[in-house]
DNA sequence: AGAAAATAGTTTACGCGGAAACTAAATCCG
DNA sequence: CGGATTTAGTTTCCGCGTAAACTATTTTCT
């Protein structure tokens, strides 16, 4: 197939010229991929990928404040009041104001929360293996390393 | 800095874990980098990256569908009916019911919608390759590759 | 031809994520 | 100390993108 073009089934062929080369519109095509990815294989566990994420860091940082979750992940502080309460309600992760500092919260995982990243670990992490398709296994920590060289996330 | 882990201004450091080695984890931290980079960019003529993707490939292919578009780009049916919206509001695109199907939509860019991409196509273009910084020249290549063939638009 | 099915796009209703304003608590500093 | 500033989170409000239902048109099948 000619670059920089796809088909479609019942048009003429699209270019599409420079966006191809555009790492904010295949990034854009690569998320929802991986999206769609999550959701086939983690999905039946009903949380998102924001969700499982942030139950994984509490998980490896008990005691964690809140906002340094966010910071960390990217997770603006208004979002992560209401990811954080959806993780209170679905009883995975408890709150606690230190009384050192009674502004603060600092998150941990039930006993629930902690069993959920212990039952469901393999299938995080098989999943981050599985969700390389269309990459060879070389090509997949490639990928991995200059996506890690990108974000500043080493 | 040691590997799965990040610092944090006034924290202990914070284990990420296997998180660093999620392509949905590291995707979605790329686009809010790229995010960043276009507002920062582009973001003065006013236009989302979405609304600028779908102005630059009705250039390229004047009369398309707005389905096929729609297709190509990955956006959702009833979302790209608003965004055509929005750039039908703007006087850069036109829409055209065609005698032959009166259910489908042809886009074509008006003449200020051309005088548009003319104008701001070499910004586009730049933008395009200043928005790989971290990346050396080579890794750029290889991660633009690498992104088109786990997208599979090659 | 005419009913049934398929197709193109729009409308409606909703959830996610974000900006700005707000509350409460801790720190600064005169 | 006590007012001003900063910090941590929350609340309110809003826009983007989606699913599901809907409208209009075309195609299929008998």
């Amino acid at each position: 197939m000619a670059h920089g073009a796809v088909q479609d089934a019942d048009e003429q062929e699209i270019s599409l010229g420079d966006i191809t080369q555009s790492l904010g519109f295949l990034i854009r095509i690569a998320q929802i991929k991986v999206f769609a990815a999550f959701y086939e294989g983690l999905g039946q566990f009903g949380l998102k990928p924001g969700e499982f994420t942030v139950l994984w860091v509490i998980g490896l940082n008990p005691g964690l404040r809140q906002g340094t979750v966010a910071n960390t992940l990217r997770i603006k502080p208004a979002h992560m009041t209401k990811l954080t309460g959806r993780l209170v309600d679905r009883g995975l992760v408890s709150r606690e104001t230190p009384p050192d500092d009674r502004r603060a919260v600092r998150l941990k995982l039930t006993p629930e929360g902690q069993s959920f990243v212990d039952t469901h670990r393999d299938a995080f992490l098989t999943f981050h293996f599985t969700e390389k398709d269309n990459l060879s296994s070389e090509e997949a920590d490639q990928f991995l390393l200059l996506l890690q060289k990108f974000t500043g996330l080493h």
